[in-house]
DNA sequence: GTCTATACGGCGATAGAC
DNA sequence: GTCTATCGCCGTATAGAC
């Protein structure tokens, strides 16, 4: 158990590091040199716990994909599907700072393993897949069955749009605009 | 004039195969040997035309630019801002299968230059001003003066969310979707 | 202007002492 | 499990003959 705790502990160092700096420059321009100096943990030791770069990747998938799910989980808590919908908006609005700079956590990191091709790029789907089934949940229950997934697929592709408006004028504003013309959409329905 | 041609014709072939390989494995990917050889050209040949690989990215940039205004062009010939609004989205739906696979031309190359930093950050935010900018003419002469910019950004916004989301699940019927939405939008402006 | 050969640095990955 | 040293490759860029 201490043995664990102690493997988890630079582990997972490692992979907080290589999430902060793959949202901050791109995973393809982060080295291993890079993930090893932030973490404090040094080049050679960073191969007991990843065998290769892609490795890292993955791990950094799973945090997004573990980020959804408390996301998720704290939606889960509020009253109705109007407000978990209504809340998923806010919160991407409260990132917009973050977003017009690194653009959004999830789509720059898709948009990017797409790209690259690989395991990564196929693995990376997953990441809008959990939303988008969530939000589809709502919609359903807001009365909505025919469409739920047209509706979900559209909040979400939306929401990536105007992030990427927003980190291509590195105007966090533009992201709070359409975040707002969402939430009126969403009030109507 | 026989020089230039030819400087041109060389030069030409290198920016075409740059625009390409950088467009379906991304920029960064894309080395110069891709480049030299996709092209017939030899490695350090290059050179002479480039000074750096960013002054290829700049070329690229500059391809996609003038590639906007052969459309911008195009959308000129059509009878009213309506159709002009409408045949932007059709031109995208048209390329839906590319944009499954690929992303969009505009998009991908703009969020991977995004991160990427440096000087072709920079000027990357001009691949989507040319079109914004036109749209807002568009929606002005629809009547809409005030929210001009704010629904030609919307506009620019939902193609490229709708783009990533195909890209994401590799299904063009996605943006075919979110184009028919968006084309029902501007119908009822 | 064109092309071959190569310098130079950086990155992923490994060896092996501790 | 940890860390230093280093290998081997690849990518950008240059030298210099033609």
């Amino acid at each position: 158990m201490t043995k664990n705790t102690t493997k988890a502990g630079k582990r997972d160092k490692l992979v907080e590091a290589a999430v902060a700096l793959a949202y901050r420059q791109g995973y393809r321009k982060t080295t291993l040199a890079d993930i090893a100096e932030e973490s404090g943990v040094p080049l050679g030791n960073v191969y007991y716990y990843f065998k290769t770069k892609d490795a890292i990747g993955d791990a950094i998938l799973e945090v997004r994909e573990s980020q959804w799910a408390a996301l998720r989980d704290r939606l889960a808590a509020l009253p109705g599907p109007r407000e978990r919908l209504t809340d998923y908006v806010d919160m991407t609005i409260r990132n917009a700072s973050n977003v017009a700079t690194y653009g959004c956590p999830m789509g720059s990191l898709s948009a990017e393993l797409l790209k690259g091709g690989g395991d990564l790029a196929t693995r990376s789907n997953a990441l809008f897949a959990g939303p988008i089934d969530y939000m589809a949940e709502q919609f359903r229950a807001l009365g909505h069955a025919a469409e739920a997934e047209d509706l979900a697929l559209h909040l979400q592709s939306a929401l990536q749009g105007a992030s990427l408006m927003a980190q291509s004028f590195r105007d966090p504003d533009v992201l709070k605009r359409e975040g707002d013309r969402l939430k009126v959409w969403i009030a109507g329905l």
